[in-house]
DNA sequence: TTGGAAGGATGAGAAATTCTGAGTCTCCCC
DNA sequence: GGGGAGACTCAGAATTTCTCATCCTTCCAA
């Protein structure tokens, strides 16, 4: 019994794209063009012969269909990512290469990532750097820096110092919400003032 | 979110190559060779970072974590075919695999079934073959040969040849209804003279 | 012991798919 | 009316995937 499902990948891009209802945001998150998405999305529309979406001027509506489909597919990424955990957790435990430039070290205590925080599980090295593009090669995973961004293809949180500039954490979108830079973050956040936001995302 | 998930399509080649436990048979449901299979499965297993079959010198044996993959893959294709006839009834997503036997073959135009008709929206693959038993354990979908049946559990089309072996069509009775049958038998109509009739249903 | 068959691995090149980049269009808002 | 945003298109580039030919190991039979 063979199945003619969707090509497996234009569903990511779908999934994606319905989650933010945008497709150059979908396209951020995955690391690729709008375009590159669009085409994906086309494909999938036609390999099913509907309609997922409603193209509007500004923006994007799901059709019924759509609606039916997302939170399925959804679903089915999260199985995905919950299965392949449970036989490779050494996936989930890659260390992050960080990036630190000399003044975010400067705002951080001086034995950071290591003393009072127990991030050793989570980072693997720090490099001293303010390159960004370091990021976009994956040379690091993630960037410490003084203010910076937004940077269209990377995400940022911000982590506001008052009357100065912010803390800024810049990573892949991919990035952004595994919990090695959720550990990062957090510990960030233990040592300047509250108040967050993301950008580019 | 989506970090670093394994590309969906090495995800088949595991799924058809853990059920049959065999690279050859795999890349026969999947109409490619062995060796995409191979590299396929390997290029999965890398990006796990951990083996999922044994390779033996004749044949193949799941590791344990192949072993607790499987199902919950084997689980992930069929909410996503679920999903998908869901929101679009009118896609029938299976493509059939065609026995053919030589005589029948030799009795049909010589490219069948490419050329005039335009039979890849509806048949994955043709295998030479006069085995019915594939027919029963759904390794095809439907055998083409010359005379043969009645088989009484499954559902015989005869397209009559005056004056020799009528061309016959075999398939599962589900399978005798639906839209792939049916462009099937059309095609092979469109190749022998008419007057056809269904027995064992 | 030898030869043949079966199944998987491998690697180079071909084929197919996917992505990018530039340009276009429509609509919204000022 | 003009600028900005977002989606679409298309050609060509980049990447991935597949094929084809060949090799290797093992099993089995003579």
């Amino acid at each position: 019994m063979t199945y003619r499902l969707p090509s497996l990948n234009t569903l990511r891009a779908f999934e994606a794209a319905a989650r933010h209802l945008s497709f150059k945001t979908a396209a951020q998150e995955l690391g690729v063009t709008p375009g590159a998405v669009s085409q994906q999305v086309k494909k999938l529309e036609a390999s099913l012969g509907i309609d997922l979406f409603r193209r509007l001027p500004h923006g994007l509506l799901l059709t019924e269909a759509g609606e039916t489909y997302l939170p399925r597919i959804t679903q089915l990424f999260e199985d995905l990512t919950e299965a392949t955990e449970e036989i490779a957790p050494k996936l989930n435990a890659k260390k992050f290469t960080v990036g630190l430039c000399t003044r975010a070290k400067a705002a951080l205590p001086a034995r950071w990532p290591n003393g009072g925080d127990d991030l050793s599980a989570h980072v693997r090295e720090v490099i001293q750097t303010s390159n960004v593009d370091l990021v976009r090669t994956g040379e690091i995973d993630c960037l410490i820096q003084l203010g910076g961004g937004p940077y269209g293809d990377l995400t940022v949180a911000a982590l506001a110092k008052p009357g100065g500039t912010p803390l800024t954490f810049v990573c892949k979108p991919a990035l952004a919400e595994c919990r090695q830079s959720k550990a990062i973050l957090e510990s960030l956040q233990a040592h300047v003032p509250r108040s967050t936001k993301a950008e580019g995302l």
